[in-house]
DNA sequence: CGATTGTGTAACAATCCGTAACAAGCGAAG
DNA sequence: CTTCGCTTGTTACGGATTGTTACACAATCG
């Protein structure tokens, strides 16, 4: 319905019926934005799916979910989503929240983003797809999966503090209980490995009653000069 | 309640309680989003003022509206808003939605931000990104989270006189009960960092009854470009 | 001059964080 | 299936940071 409806106002409308056929169409084409139903047909949670989208992609998520409760909004816009639709929507609405989302892309990024499969930052290389970080003197370190998108995860939020939560909810699959001091520990293993001082750490600062703060600016591959 | 909230969030927030007293703020300074409250005192309607702005500028505007109805949303996006919340909004969504917002902003205008996100005062360098902090000398001093806060604060707000309510308010995230000597405790311990003589402040005075003043001025280093 | 109020500072207590050590998964090789 | 090695979650302890209290001293006021 969604699909005939943005059709016939003039997008090029392509549906994925779950996860893995998305993977599929989202590999072989380029598409200028993505409508993501949160509610899968269960082989993949929504979230999850953003994740991925944004972890490998810049393109705009707009989120659509039954379930229409404040942290729900909360959290799916801090995975990354760029607007998040409570149902019942409403047609019109969507039009317009998505030509929104495209006016500020075309408007901003008139070069288009070749997208951001390497990241670099103070001298470090970040290869996102083969999962591969170098280091500025060239030579490959060895990351644990935990590490790796604990690492990712900062690079694409740097400068901004990240709260534990935030963080558990970007790298873990699912929000964990209460008192855990499982971030603490993944950190103080990923200084282990990027920092040249682990007692004056220079990359991920501590912000005391708050979280852990990136302070590298990272670049895509993407020529900018 | 809504400013203090985002001002607790580390935000630099600016109220205008009119439409003539917003385009006065906003003719002398830049913002980075504006969050617009549609229902105004009267003499101007809120959607007029939208497209005012988005004539002038490409500033993100995030509508706010006691009305939720569809028609509304959507006329409010068409007009050239970025996101539109209506009443009653949840703090936590609001900040949630601003900072997408700004996140889109500056992922797709990485050219842009020189950022004024270094400080320079009376020889000291403060580098709010890497919440850094560096002496005359060259060397860098450790700050504590805390120390660093107040000094920011104090670098921000040069030349005005800080009661302690307004350095509570700003520093720590949470607004504390009545009487507290916290603030002097703090001030004590950054003065120790960077006051030659801790005896005789030169950056940081007190003003019996009323609260302390920063007495540097500060300069970005941004130059005006 | 004495009383009162406000501030500087030290000392202590509460809290948060860094880290090591250990236990629990997990996958690969045998 | 078992074992081994690696990774990851949990717990505990110690150090760092921060809030609170107490006291000394300066400023203000009568």
């Amino acid at each position: 319905m969604l699909a005939q409806y943005l059709g016939e106002e003039g997008f090029d409308v392509d549906v994925a019926g779950s996860s893995s056929q998305m993977r599929a169409r989202m590999a072989g084409a380029k598409f200028d934005a993505v409508l993501l139903d949160l509610v899968m047909p269960g082989d993949c949670d929504g979230l999850q799916l953003a994740r991925e989208i944004r972890s490998g992609s810049d393109v705009p998520i707009i989120m659509l979910s039954g379930r229409d409760d404040v942290m729900d909004r909360v959290v799916g816009l801090e995975v990354g989503a760029d607007d998040y639709i409570g149902k019942p929507f409403h047609l019109r609405e969507v039009l317009a929240r998505v030509r929104t989302v495209l006016r500020r892309r075309t408007v901003s990024n008139e070069a288009a983003p070749p997208e951001a499969g390497v990241l670099f930052f103070a001298g470090w290389r970040l290869d996102v797809e083969r999962r591969a970080v170098t280091n500025p003197a060239g030579d490959e370190v060895a990351m644990s999966t935990g590490e790796f998108d604990m690492l990712h995860v900062f690079a694409t939020h740097a400068g901004r503090v990240m709260t534990r939560d935030m963080l558990m909810d970007l790298t873990h699959k699912r929000g964990r209980d209460g008192f855990d001091r499982t971030i603490d520990a993944l950190i103080v293993r990923l200084r282990r490995k990027i920092e040249t001082d682990a007692a004056n750490p220079c990359l991920i600062k501590s912000v005391r009653g708050v979280g852990y703060l990136f302070t590298a600016r990272p670049e895509t591959a993407s020529g900018r000069s």
